[in-house]
DNA sequence: GTGAAAGCGCTAACAG
DNA sequence: CTGTTAGCGCTTTCAC
């Protein structure tokens, strides 16, 4: 690889002068600029970021954490932050925490030593002290799907809890009154958001929460297989189910499915995240949309606004989740 | 941030020795090395990784290169890579080419400019010539999922020409003769070999190739929407369709449920890759696996061999698909 | 407009 | 066993 030594031997002038050109500083006469753009061809001559990252303490790159590398969730945020992010002529450099603190920690530790200029964070396992320490050391960041008080400005989420309650409000507008429930890992704040919000509806509509039709699974498919396993074992009568994702939902319409039981007809089903294979399932699957990819752009703006000034956005920080009715969820007449 | 100087100055050493311990050299007593360690603990110290590539031109940071961030196939993929390669010390910076030869080039330069001391790279709009030519470079570099026959040692790749093959030639002892077949882009090395297998498995069983019952589609489940819809407004006679993936069999079988086809009683379907929602699918897709995460393991032991001589691995450069069935596909009795 | 020189934080001979 | 001295490749004052 070329240095920057070089190109300043062959175009005959200094290296500051290099330098200059290739940041585009003004007084730089034409013609030596273009001495310079000659040889910096001829060598095929890149500078080295890490050298001038050293130099200016600025690498031109975002670190972005998140739980998992694969599923559809993480994967439609990732796509959407690199090309953002690429086309503002910055690099994404992705690592996944995999819902462990240390871990978790380990990758912002990794991304801030990288000398990342900003970072966005989607970890659940971390916990909001470290976070709102980390909020007073000096690299910015933004905190995707989670709220702290504290730092709410740098948090852009989804209102879980009127997701949870959107659904399953959903569920008993259409006439639904014992309605089994398979949450995520409590422990995690969307999960206990989106539950608390189906107890609200539950609430609003008289119905008693009845702790034998709750099963807390851990937003996989298997989880969903499970609970829905259970809840037959269970033999206890309901005829919808809410799930508090869209992969755990496709593995209780799956076990269904082999003990006979006809969705939506025998049990009607939503999910939560709208991601891309709900409408591939059959019945296709009604859902509550998750906005993720405006909310990952959105983190790509605070990104802009707030590290690299380069245009005023205005951010917005709390997203709505919506219903989106597809197959799944019948209504149930009223004896 | 501390830097070494503050640890040296606290510690009362000259930081050579500082660097000495934080690398684990020998020759050090254990009475400095633990003043040093106290220093490095009481200033929260953490080396400047950026400052010490430039030093030592390593960065102990392989680059991955994907064409896509979304989709399970590709998630998968950097999951395993991510995990196996953190095990070992090593940390992966990831970026996407969007299958788009300039936006490729860019990433993988944006990587060797960032000084990764080896690159897992999955394009596909690249040519052969540039890698070739990148091999002569010094950067040492594994290719997923393709075969360039120059540099072979460097690819790591299922046969999908045998995948190809297999999937048509099952459709073939299930009693088929009349097989649709929707693509993945001609000029994609996999797509191509794909069909020639499915060819292959035609010829064998002395059907001709009726170019009627192929469509050119894109990978994705629109693509296909659109195959299996082109298929039903031709009105050509099929009874079997092999899809180049499992995303656009999940495409062509919602378009023949809402045209009352029924899979696998009318038609039946096969894609390729064994994506985890196939399971999911009803009915579950019967499919070729496309063992992505053991390729994408190899491939992080290629880098571990070859560039950090951790340990001597047996690389293994080819891998062979299977078939497997699940409920897509149904015997067609002759008449 | 352009060059010289110092320095970003670290490692790596080379002495001692 | 430990300190001194050069850099790694680039940017950035400060002069001219």
């Amino acid at each position: 690889m070329a240095t920057i030594y070089e190109v300043s031997a062959l175009s005959g002038v200094s290296k500051s002068t290099v330098s200059r050109v290739l940041n585009d500083h003004a007084n730089v006469s034409e013609k030596t600029k273009q001495k310079v753009m000659d040889a910096v061809k001829q060598l095929h001559y890149r500078p080295n970021s890490t050298a001038r990252s050293l130099a200016t303490n600025r690498s031109n790159s975002v670190g972005v954490l998140v739980s998992e590398l694969h599923g559809p969730f993480y994967g439609d945020m990732l796509t959407a932050i690199e090309i953002k992010l690429r086309a503002a002529g910055k690099h994404a450099i992705i690592a996944a925490g995999h819902s462990d603190a240390a871990s978790e920690i380990d990758g912002i530790e990794f991304l801030i030593e990288r000398s990342c200029d900003a970072l966005i964070l989607h970890v659940d396992a971390v916990s909001d002290e470290y976070l709102i320490g980390l909020s007073k050391n000096s690299i910015p960041f933004v905190l995707i799907n989670r709220y702290i008080e504290e730092i709410k400005e740098n948090c852009i989420c989804l209102d879980n809890e009127l997701g949870g309650y959107l659904a399953s409000k959903y569920l008993i507008d259409q006439g639904h009154r014992d309605i089994a429930y398979i949450s995520g890992p409590l422990w995690k704040k969307d999960a206990g958001d989106r539950i608390s919000g189906h107890k609200r509806a539950l609430a609003e509509a008289n119905i008693d929460f009845n702790a034998q039709l709750l099963f807390e699974a851990d937003f996989k498919v298997k989880g969903g297989c499970d609970g829905m396993s259970y809840f037959i074992a269970q033999k206890q009568k309901f005829t919808a189910l809410a799930c508090a994702n869209d992969e755990m939902a496709s593995g209780a319409m799956k076990v269904a499915r082999e003990n006979g039981i006809k969705v939506p007809s025998d049990c009607s089903i939503i999910g939560f995240d709208n991601v891309f294979f709900t409408e591939y399932l059959y019945p296709q699957l009604t859902t509550v949309n998750f906005p993720i990819k405006e909310i990952a752009l959105m983190a790509v703006r605070w990104i802009l606004k707030n590290e690299y000034k380069t245009k005023d956005f205005n951010i917005n920080n709390v997203f709505e989740p919506t219903i989106i009715a597809r197959e799944s969820v019948q209504y149930l007449p009223s004896k």
